[in-house]
This record gives C-alpha cells, structure tokens and sequence, in this order.
DNA sequence: GACACGTGGCC
DNA sequence: TGGCCAAGTGT
C-alpha cells in the first residue's frame, strides 16, 4: 500500500502568516552577504540574464560558469544565437546536459528577434509564453531585467520557505506548491521608489540564501544562528526541523520480488553463472537462482532443492540456509535468500553444466578474487559475508 | 500529474 | 559507493 504522509498544509485562508519585514530583510543581506561578482550580474541586459537563467535551470553555479562564458563570447547578442546554426547551439552547450534546453534556447531567440524585434518581454505574462521559460523563470529575468515586482519559485526558494513557515509535504505536490506560490507573493519587498534595485536585491538574495546559507545538507544557521537574515522567525529553527524540511518525495510503495540464491562452494571458490546481456545485472557475474520460489518460505525446502541443483555440478555434501538481504531498485526492491552448498568433490570445469552455451556461462571464482569479477553489489555483499562469517 | 531530461557533487 | 539532489520545463 503506498505510503502518502497527510499533508499539513493550511487552506488558502490559513496560510502561514509572511511578516512584514521578510523581503526587505533578504533585500539588505543580499547587499552585505550576497554575491555580486558572477558573470551574469551587474546588468540589465536580458539576453545575459535569460542565457544564465536558462543554464542554471536544475544546474549549479560551478557547472555552469565556464560555459557561460563561452557561450557569450561566441554568441554575444539575441541576434547571433537567432542566426547561429542550431549545431554551433548544441557544440556550446555541449556537456550542460538538459539538451532541450538549448534546443529551447534558439528557438527562443529566433522568436524574440522575429516577434519581439529583438527585444525580450519585461512581462512575466509574456516571458512565460517562449519556449523554455516557465513561470519562475520569466520572473527572474523579469525580475534581473526590468525590477517587475513578481516572485520567483525554484528549488532554492522552496527549501528557503519549506524551513521557514514550517511547511510539510513534499514541494512537488500541487497543494504545497500552491502554497509556496502565494507565500511567495506575500513575501516581495514593498512596492514603491526603490521596488526595482529591491526586486534584483531580493531575487537574487533569495537565491544566494538557498545556495549558501539555507543549504540542503548542512545550514549555516546550526552552527551560527547570525549567518541567516530568517532566522528570526523560522519555524524550522525554532523546532529542530531543518533537517527534516523541506519533506523529500515520499517513495511509492515497491513491489516486493525474491529469489534464491546458491552459494556453492568448493573450498575458497564459489560457482558464478553470467547472466543475460540484458536485464537486470545484464552481463554480471552472479550467483546461479533457484527457478521457483515458494510461499511461504521453506528454508529446508530450499536446501533441498539446492541439494538437487548442486548435483549437475558436482558432489554436494550438505546445504544451509545461511541467511537474506533485501536489495533496493529504482522500481522494486529483491529479497534474496542464500542457501549454501559445500561439495565434496568437483566434477566439472568452468563453463560445462546444465546451461551451457556458446559464451561460458559458469565459473569458478575464488572468494579473495572477486575484485576483477563484475559482480552485482547485494552478491558481492553476499559472497564477503561468505569469505568472513559473522558478518552476516 | 507523473515522467523524462544530463551532468557533477556530495556523503 | 550508489542514491540523492541541484537556479525547471515540456509533454
């Protein structure tokens, strides 16, 4: 049964309340704490600010400054990306990854040059409408750009507000994201004189807060609660919580699958099989499965049956059960169970048995050679605890 | 609304 | 050391 955690998210009336100082406070320890030097600041100019929004998009800073720099050198104006050839594009941003992005990206210029005379939008209603800027994007470049008064909503801004107003729930489900977005209207600096130097302030000072104070792993505020502008007033401080907020995405419940797995041993060696190229561990040593698996588990019934299997590939003189582990996958998680069978005597080489085929399909391996043996991680766990009882 | 999309860094 | 995550968007 998959497992959904109650949302605690308040109704739109319930909403956490914004205090009234919150923008102004990201505003003034941006200018004293924040960064001022990175490639893409220090200008109006939206094409440097849309080509850096689009770059960072899911992307980090370091990964993203040589390119940058690079892609401004070759294509410095909306009118060069717009004439470029879409595979001078692609060689620039070769190594970003995201390729649609880029794809994106001279789509975008060819349309801003041929529908907006070159000029971007300072819209966030208009910006949202080219391809490859979503809604928290075409704020920031508004934003950078123009001072528009309009919030923006990335993973920074997330984990800033999750900790903040003590939201739980995981920040991609549609309520909490919801939520986030009017917290994050409510939480603009004022409108007025100053609104557009405040608005470049804030929405970068929000980001500079996610990237290096209100870090994923390690927030600044635990070991120095004066690092953080908020944190007077954080939820998450005040309770303990920065290490649970923002809620991580809650796992759908895996199916379950098991196996069995014989461990024959002959001496230091233990008998491996290739699997299939495809597959799971396509093309990895492993340990030969017994076909069926029985429910309920019968231990004996399984030595048994290993007992059986053990005879095509010499003389066996006794299983054990010897114990299980569960392995966890993208899409389901394997039980497997090992039952041990000792031989008394080798009757076969490497290669010969049951299933031969063309390619060897079995193999000898002693215990403290396994390091050159493609081996799938849960069975090389298996076959240490094998080498060093006890372990297991 | 879930999923794909890429690469590098972190523990 | 493999799983998780990072300045999201498009389908």
């Amino acid at each position: 049964m998959p497992r959904k955690p109650a949302s605690t998210i308040p109704a739109d009336a319930n909403d956490p309340e914004v205090p009234a100082d919150f923008g102004m406070r990201v505003v003034h320890w941006q200018r004293a704490h924040g960064r001022h030097d990175l490639p893409w600041q220090n200008t109006r100019d939206p094409y440097r600010i849309w080509l850096s929004e689009i770059m960072l998009q899911q992307t980090q800073v370091s990964a993203v400054i040589d390119y940058y720099q690079r892609f401004m050198a070759s294509l410095p104006t909306v009118e060069a990306l717009a004439a470029a050839p879409a595979d001078e594009v692609m060689a620039l941003w070769a190594g970003l990854g995201y390729y649609s992005r880029a794809r994106n990206l001279h789509a975008c210029a060819r349309q801003v040059v041929a529908e907006h005379q070159g000029r971007f939008p300072t819209d966030p209603a208009v910006l949202v409408t080219l391809p490859g800027i979503g809604r928290s994007t075409a704020a920031a470049i508004a934003a950078f750009s123009a001072g528009v008064r309009t919030p923006i909503l990335d993973g920074n801004v997330k984990r800033v507000f999750a900790r903040f107003f003590g939201l739980h729930g995981h920040p991609g489900e549609r309520a909490v994201e919801a939520c986030m977005w009017r917290l994050a209207d409510a939480a603009l600096p004022p409108a007025g004189a100053e609104q557009a130097r405040d608005m470049v302030s804030y929405t970068q000072g929000l980001m500079d807060l996610g990237a290096t104070i209100c870090s994923r792993g390690r927030p600044a505020c635990l070991a120095d609660v004066s690092a953080c502008p908020l944190a007077d007033g954080c939820v998450a401080r005040r309770d303990g919580l920065t290490g649970v907020l923002p809620s991580p995405k809650p796992r759908a419940a895996q199916p379950e699958r098991s196996t069995v797995m014989v461990m024959l041993r002959r001496g230091r060696e233990i008998l491996l099989t290739l699997r299939p190229g495809s597959g799971i561990w396509g093309g990895l040593w492993s340990l030969p499965e017994l076909p069926v698996e029985q429910v309920p588990f019968d231990a004996e019934q399984a030595e048994d049956a290993a007992l059986a299997y053990a005879h095509g590939h010499g003389t066996p003189s006794r299983a054990v059960f010897s114990g299980e582990l569960t392995h966890v996958f993208t899409h389901f998680r394997l039980l497997i169970r090992a039952v041990r069978v000792d031989m008394a005597a080798p009757a076969v080489r490497d290669g010969d048995g049951p299933a031969e085929a063309a390619a060897p399909a079995w193999r000898w391996v002693a215990l403290d050679q396994l390091d050159g043996v493609g081996v799938p991680a849960p069975v090389r766990k298996l076959l240490l605890a094998q080498a060093a009882p006890g372990l297991f």
